[in-house]
RNA sequence: GGCCCCAUCGUCUAAUUGGCUAGGACACCACGCUUUCAAUGUGGCAAUUCGGGUUCGAUUCCCGAUGGGGCUACCA
């Protein structure tokens, strides 16, 4: 049988780092297997949905390059994929459930539920569901439907114990006493996740299940349910968290917006430098390569080399990463990319998108980096383009020179540029400092910038004289 | 509180299913290159949570302690 794994996030908010790990590692499998990677949408909170999240959530995979083969966009043959458009097919299931009686209907309050809890935490019990609501018979039913309208449903857990493998923890057992009896259908008619996803995952035909470790105390309800439904469940699958620096679960609550994929998109990081970013976070290779592609990643990748523990994000490391990613980058692709984050302008950016490869590690630093070559003048003091170690008539006298022989340039090329500049210095016996410490600030107004070459080829012949020129007049 | 999971440098991790001086990468530090800052090159610092077993030999297997995390909703 060929693999079929899903994603299926809600949409609650936008794709989380976690998030996006889960549907990466999802995609691996599937493509490594040659199966089919499923793009599910849960939203079966109805509170917690946000508008529009669910676009933001399907750009933001294609983005990073995983696009999936069946999904609630391209459709399929197990649709539909939008959890609350399949809202009679989970009633179908709970009935069925009620009927063999390992599910039954519950009309207690919330109040009551909560002061419960309440009385069992203050005496020490483990909350749980006292099964108030198990004993009443048909007739009680019946009228209780008539009279209050709203009810839920709930699973009933058998006795014994449950067990389960996963794929990365290996054997689980769990005695059923601990488990609380589930609610499957809500008061508003709805399925809980618990419900909708075992119910999805076997009529989608899901082979393997890989999620987030948060969902590995609910598994044995959801074996349970699968043994309920007389199903076979799929293999299981739970990732390690991504944690927070404090080496907790990263959260929107927590960490605000630093858990969204799209906070990276907007800072210029690369979709090639995330995925490979989040391929490591977890999982490592059986030698020490760190570059993959996400086509390497497929060939690559296997379940069994996942990490048990959970993993701090990064920053660091991806910062690196993207750095990695923007230097093998052909040129014109990363001047195409940096149009986004270049202000509009008329001069052609190719050159400063070639002097600046080297140097970014997000896109959107060029707004800092290369704000000189977008302005028309640059700040200038007298203090800043004199060198430490020199004194202002040497200053006038170099930059004088500099103009005067670059002026002079016919071939505005990198090479002649150093020719040029580097006989004058040996000839007027100039130190090197002397010389290009006072043409970097008149062309960029700063004492930190790319090298001297390089920014007066970017700049071109003409816009780097009249500078040089500028700082002469200021000087003199 | 109850249930479950986990434990190697600061961080991500490697270590033929027991056999090195515990390896790599990021970060950090130093040096080289250099007009500045980066990039780059070379080198350095840095870890098996603790205590018992099993064994000729434990990072590795077992038990316990400790620590961390997750779950404990009519949220996913």
């Amino acid at each position: 049988m060929s693999i079929r794994v899903r994603f299926a996030p809600s949409p609650t908010g936008e794709l989380h780092i976690g998030g996006a790990r889960t549907a990466l590692y999802n995609y691996l499998v599937a493509k490594k297997a040659g199966g089919q990677f499923i793009l599910r949408l849960e939203d079966t909170d109805q509170e917690r949905y946000i508008k529009g999240s669910e676009q933001r959530l399907l750009d933001d995979l294609l983005w990073l390059g995983l696009s999936w083969d069946e999904g609630p966009d391209i459709g399929g043959y197990h649709g539909p994929y939008i959890q609350s458009q399949r809202l009679k097919i989970y009633q179908e299931h709970a009935q069925k459930l009620l009927a063999s009686g390992e599910a039954y209907y519950c009309f207690c309050s919330e109040d009551r539920l909560q002061t419960l809890r309440k009385e069992q935490t203050a005496s020490g019990q483990p909350t749980k569901y006292d099964r108030h609501c198990l004993s009443l018979n048909k007739e009680q039913i019946k009228n209780k439907i008539k009279e209050a309208g709203k009810y839920v449903i709930r699973l009933k857990i058998p006795d014994g114990f449950t067990q389960f493998t996963d794929s990365i923890h290996g054997q689980i057992k769990v005695d059923n006493q601990t488990i609380d009896d589930q609610i499957l259908i809500k008061s508003d008619g709805y399925p809980t996740y618990h419900l909708a996803c075992v119910v999805d995952d076997h009529l989608m035909e899901i082979t393997n299940v890989i999620r987030g470790e948060e969902w590995l105390p609910s598994t044995p309800k959801h074996v349970l349910l699968y043994q309920a439904f007389g199903w076979t469940p799929p293999t299981w699958t739970h990732l390690p968290n991504v944690l927070n620096t404090q080496r907790v679960k990263l959260s929107k609550r927590k960490d605000g917006e630093t858990v969204w994929l799209s906070t990276y998109r907007r800072q210029g990081y690369l979709p090639a430098a995330l995925i490979n970013f989040l391929a490591l976070l977890g999982w490592h290779p059986h030698d020490n390569r760190e570059l993959f592609t996400l086509a390497e990643l497929v060939k690559e990748f296997d379940l069994a080399r996942v990490q048990k523990a959970g993993a701090i994000f990064d920053l660091d490391k991806l910062y690196w990463f993207n750095a990695q990613y923007i230097k093998k980058m052909e040129i014109t692709t990363l001047d195409k990319l940096l149009k986004d984050f270049y202000p509009q302008t008329k001069f052609n950016t190719l050159p400063l998108t070639q002097i600046l490869q080297t140097r970014l590690t997000t896109l959107a630093e060029v707004k800092t980096i290369a704000e000189f070559f977008f302005v028309d003048q640059v700040s200038l003091t007298k203090n800043k383009l004199i060198p430490k170690d020199s004194f202002l008539e040497d200053t006038i006298k170099a930059l004088g020179l500099s103009k005067e022989k670059l002026s002079k340039l016919t071939h505005w090329e990198i090479s002649a540029l150093q020719n040029c500049l580097t006989n004058l210095i040996a000839e007027y016996n100039f130190t090197r400092r002397q010389v290009l410490w006072p043409i970097r600030v008149a062309l960029t107004g700063q004492e930190k910038s790319p090298d001297v070459f390089d920014v007066l080829w970017a700049l071109g012949k003409e816009r780097s004289l009249v500078r040089i020129e500028r700082a002469l007049s200021l000087l003199t």
